[in-house]
DNA sequence: ATCCAGTTTATAATTATTCTAAAGTGAAAA
DNA sequence: TTTTCACTTTAGAATAATTATAAACTGGAT
């Protein structure tokens, strides 16, 4: 992804492309694979590759932002912190526990062949497949 | 399950049957469907139906000796607080974000066709289906 | 150039959970 | 049955992740 879709993407999603915005989404957006990343994690990150400085609570701001612009998508792990995924399309996760790590499988890579009828007055909107993995 | 039957399953788990281990394992364990909850909420519940107090600490020392001891446990969904479940055997969860309800699917109701070999090195623990649901 | 709604920032507040260390207790041993 | 002590409970402090606050800043419309 171009510096020109990067500004392209803020703006048609209602965000002011300010500086911090622009670099944070760079980092995030301009890469070929999927990025998880938790909010320490992604902090630490721009602190090495970028010479600005952040504020936590801009991070905060920034990526729930992007997560409400439905550019970043949230991945339920066990632990205490909140992990975000780059990849907003409908797909799974293998989880290795020992490293904390996520690794995409593509929607397409799973089949269900049978599945509950979802409970009175309720609808399915999603099915999300976890492989917890071990050594 | 009786309460000899509670005094058992701590003493054949090395957990010394205290009064508040066994009030907390009666709480838990006494009932026919899976129960689903947070420290938080077993502690609202604890101080409704029992005339005892106990500790925060108590309830969290409480069950995470449960969870260790394979009584409990643990359900990732979204959200900050930390789900726990008295249905231990291998088994998937409906998930409404709405009402932070869970409900479980037997392992037999999900049937999966294809799935993904585990990354080099790397094998496969146990897999878990979540399916969201909306109304 | 001016202006202002939206944004960033430092810092405080909140929330969930874990730690600490002193007091209490189940049950083994005397 | 008393004694003993490792294990447990407890109140409160500490930690960690996240959110709130409110003052300063800034993108971009006018
Ligand atoms: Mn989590
Ligand atoms: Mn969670
Ligand atoms: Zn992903
Ligand atoms: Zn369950």
């Amino acid at each position: 992804m171009k510096k020109l879709d990067i500004l392209k993407k803020l703006r048609s999603s209602g965000l002011r492309p300010t500086k911090q915005r622009v670099e944070i989404a760079k980092f995030l957006f301009e890469r070929e694979k999927t990025f998880h990343f938790t909010v320490e994690s992604l902090d630490k990150l721009l602190s090495k590759k970028t010479t600005s400085k952040f504020a936590l609570a801009t991070i905060y701001n920034t990526v729930h932002a992007f997560k409400a612009a439905g550019h970043l998508s949230e991945v339920e792990v066990r632990g205490n912190k909140t992990y975000f995924d780059t990849n907003v399309s409908n797909h799974h996760h293998f989880y290795d526990s020992e490293t904390s790590e996520l690794i995409d499988i593509d929607a397409n890579e799973v089949v269900i062949q049978k599945i509950p009828k979802a409970p009175n007055g309720k609808k399915i909107k999603n099915v999300e497949v976890f492989i917890n993995l071990k050594n």
